[in-house]
DNA sequence: CAACTCGTAACAGAATAAGTTGCGGTTAGC
DNA sequence: GCTAACCGCAACTTATTCTGTTACGAGTTG
């Protein structure tokens, strides 16, 4: 898996955005300073984040973003989800053999089990959510 | 996470064995014709399978590849774990910001959630083995 | 010794990710 | 209305990874 580390940095993102939740928005270039990285990095993110209506824009003076559901109700899996849209495990780059009798039917095997691994993964992110990580993040900065 | 299709490919190549067990070796260029590829990209999985002591190999004429593990003691988990070493889900690309309190803690936070993500879905795999898959497919190809 | 197979390095091409620049659109406040 | 501060987004570059391919040496079988 060539993963990416988009999860991270939406999280780190998050985490911040509940951090700084005095009311006023919050800079894509304050968030890019945290993260370490350039603005526009981080505002591809933050538009895939309020696809899922996790975060808000505003833009002009004084705007930036801010968190739509509060930190407790945004669990790991919510932002996995809206961030890494691609299969967890790809199947074959090129097409198995249909004349062979596990090429022709692997992929549709395969297929069920990953769907499972996929879920399990996924219950074990919904334990945690980002004010449990903005405790864990504010009990480590002391 | 860009993760690659090695997992895929290795659980095909073990079926495959699998499913060819009668004693004789079975060559990459075989294998390659059964997942569409070519041997050389079925030699670089079956050399870290080898690493994890699932398979053996011998050269010259008549040789090939043979299971060293029953099929109903290879998991899911055992083939990831030969294949797929990288992390589940890489931490930042660059170095959050040391002095913010949220980027200089967040991916020690994250460490931990990431190694129990891990853990859920190798438990996971752990339920299916290439004896389960041979089983399906075999059911699948009828 | 001849055919076969693995072992592995080296390279090419494609895909993906991260970073960067540029510029248009919108908003707040004077 | 003008200006400054933001976002929105396309386009481009660079680095990395993955897949596929060629090539060739080493070992084995008969």
């Amino acid at each position: 898996m060539s993963p990416s580390s988009r999860l991270t940095v939406a999280i780190h993102i998050l985490t911040l955005l509940a951090h700084e939740a005095s009311g006023e928005p919050v800079t894509s270039e304050y968030i890019a300073g945290s993260v370490g990285t350039n603005p526009v990095v981080i505002r591809r993110l933050l538009a895939m984040l309020r696809k899922s209506k996790l975060v808000r824009s505003q833009g002009g003076p004084g705007g930036g973003w801010q968190l739509v559901v509060p930190a407790r109700g945004i669990t790991l899996r919510d932002v996995y989800r809206a961030v890494e849209s691609e299969a967890l495990f790809p199947l074959h780059a090129s097409t198995p053999n249909p004349r062979c009798p596990v090429g022709r039917t692997i992929q549709a095997a395969l297929a069920g089990r990953y769907g499972e691994a996929r879920l399990a993964l996924e219950r074990d992110l919904e334990r945690t959510t980002i004010a449990d990580l903005l405790q864990e993040v504010t009990r480590l900065a002391r």
